[in-house]
DNA sequence: GTCTATAACTAGATAGAC
DNA sequence: GTCTATCTAGTTATAGAC
């Protein structure tokens, strides 16, 4: 499978990315505060006080899972609107990023939209300014499909909201060993995208 | 505001219904496990020992929420497919009634949602086998609407899915003091689920 | 960097007075 | 039907040996 010269030596992932996969899984499994740290230590193969070598606390494990699955989005969103060069083209780059990475890692996505109530109110603004900014990227995309190519669009901000929610949603049903893969759906999702604001 | 001859006694709302509704409230705001006893007992003017006289225990509130929900969803779904004539307006009636509830409804219609995990596998398996009685009616409308109409949908499930999720996200940004009305947004998606299916 | 032990606290649920 | 008091168990986080 490996294609480069780099063994694939799987123990090279640290410690700290360890503890956060298995920490994403259970709080998707059962919630932030339905997971113990004796749980994530137990996958982990270590003991509940030894998280806390590599992090402050339960917290800070929610917020780096969730910060950086917000980080991951805009920046491939920001690619997918860089590579367009018509609204047609952008809004159907972000769509399929969108999908792929809901499908990708659907884990982490789901725990980094449902959790946030569990951060304190400073590390929740944090994330929900990155949502911010990624809803209005998709927005500026839609507007620019209204007035260049004539979009049929009820709302803007409805719309946007319809379309990222509809997208989102497929990690909550997408499995890995499904009948189709993130490709697929995302062929598909992007078509359903473009119906919904053809005039 | 009161038509009929029946005084607005807001009082002879029952104590089990009081007490559904404040769980509700937690359930949505902080989520099962990060609920207490003594939080939903304390809204409700009274001590966590006594909310034992009404219920078993936490997780029959959660119980009781998610299974009145869905009986509510599934009730409303059947009628609004028996009033239509044709897949089209048992389409729109659908997802005008899932809309219209997802966002009047959106806090008991979250936690139906969000907070499974957190039943027991029997209780679980009841509610999930409501929901899937629900899918199945809707990706029955859609396969009439292929066969009837000619609709053009790439894959009946896939559809089904991204169109109920999409209503369903409604009730995540819905606000009562919003911008919108729930019926002007369940018309808005009402032509968004129609542009979705037009050949 | 992991362990054991433990501190400090909070949870759901129950018993029995009123 | 509500109260107070309490039981039992489990929680995050820390301290200090190794």
């Amino acid at each position: 499978m490996e294609k480069g010269g780099r063994p694939a030596d799987n123990s090279a992932e640290s410690t700290e990315t360890r503890i956060l996969k298995v920490a994403t899984r259970h709080f998707y499994d059962r919630g932030y505060h339905g997971t113990t740290m004796r749980e994530i230590a137990a996958d982990c193969g270590m003991k509940a006080g030894s998280l806390y070598n590599h992090y402050t606390g339960k917290e800070e494990l929610l917020f780096r899972i969730a910060n950086d699955t917000m980080a991951e989005l805009v920046d491939g969103a920001q690619t997918a609107v860089d590579q367009g060069t018509t609204p047609a083209q952008r809004l159907q780059g972000l769509v399929r990023q969108h999908v792929r990475y809901h499908a990708v890692n659907r884990l982490q996505a789901k725990v980094a939209d449902d959790q946030l109530h569990a951060l304190s109110q400073d590390r929740q603004a944090v994330v929900l300014k990155i949502r911010d900014g990624y809803e209005r990227l998709v927005e500026e995309v839609i507007a620019d499909g209204i007035s260049e190519h004539g979009w049929a669009v009820a709302d803007v901000k409805i719309v946007a909201f319809a379309l990222l929610t509809m997208c989102t949603a497929v990690g909550t049903w997408f499995r890995e060993d499904g009948r189709l893969s993130a490709d697929q759906i995302a062929d598909i999702y992007t078509d359903l995208a473009m119906a919904m604001l053809q005039p």
